[in-house]
DNA sequence: ACGACCTACAACTCATTGGTTGTAGATTGG
DNA sequence: CCAATCTACAACCAATGAGTTGTAGGTCGT
């Protein structure tokens, strides 16, 4: 297996890393924090318990997700969440919705329509 | 560390579970079929490459996760997805629209009201 | 009754993840 | 200039993930 077991498919692979990235508490509180404003990548760190460089690794899976942009300003680094990236996923689950709905109109169709073998 | 690093809070622990059983592709799509109707696990293990004992992990992730729900017919089982489960990631990127939206009207309501300092 | 089929689960491998500590490069304030 | 601060990154560890094969127990069709 020389690359390992991720989606091949580059629009399914970035799906997968924004489902992941927000697939962990600490990741989502970020996420809530820098939707409100932006945020220093150590300002940040002091809200968790847990250490600097586990709450840099976090922000950086969120970058990597393009979940989170980073802006040099100084020495800090301000963290600030996109929207648009949350909106994706939103989309996502809207074709989700549409399915299903799609399955429950089919289901009215078989129920309205009386009862009959198959079609010419 | 007795327990790994998982949320406490049971809450958001499911949000966990919910999040990562959506971050594969190949669990994606088995949701999509799955909201279209029932299908037996071999039927579903047959359209993907790997072997059944794979595509029956993944059926356990979405069932733990309760996107998934598994009825026993006769030697099989066969398996239905969730909408519901799907709705509860939806709400969740709602409120974060929300909070987005919230920083959008305080920025707004700055930018409208004349510089001033204090207010009485 | 028997073979074919469907499922469940255990055991194993390999890669990744989430956490740690430590080191080093920039930038700032006094 | 110097110390403090912020960041980046490497090395390491324990735990989990995704995949495999193999074994065993139900259920169905003939």
């Amino acid at each position: 297996m020389v690359e390992a077991h991720a989606a091949v498919d580059p629009a399914e692979a970035h799906i997968d890393r924004l489902l992941h990235a927000l697939s962990d508490a600490t990741r989502r509180d970020i996420v809530r924090h820098t939707l409100r404003g932006e945020h220093s990548v150590s300002s940040l760190a002091r809200r968790y318990p847990m250490s600097f460089a586990a709450v840099q690794k976090h922000v950086a899976v969120l970058h990597r997700a393009g979940i989170v942009s980073k802006q040099a300003k100084g020495r800090e680094q301000l963290v600030r969440a996109d929207i648009d990236a949350v909106r994706t996923v939103a989309r996502l689950l809207d074709q989700y919705e549409a399915i299903w709905r799609g399955r429950m109109d089919r289901i009215d169709a078989l129920l309205a329509e009386p009862e009959q073998g198959a079609d010419p």
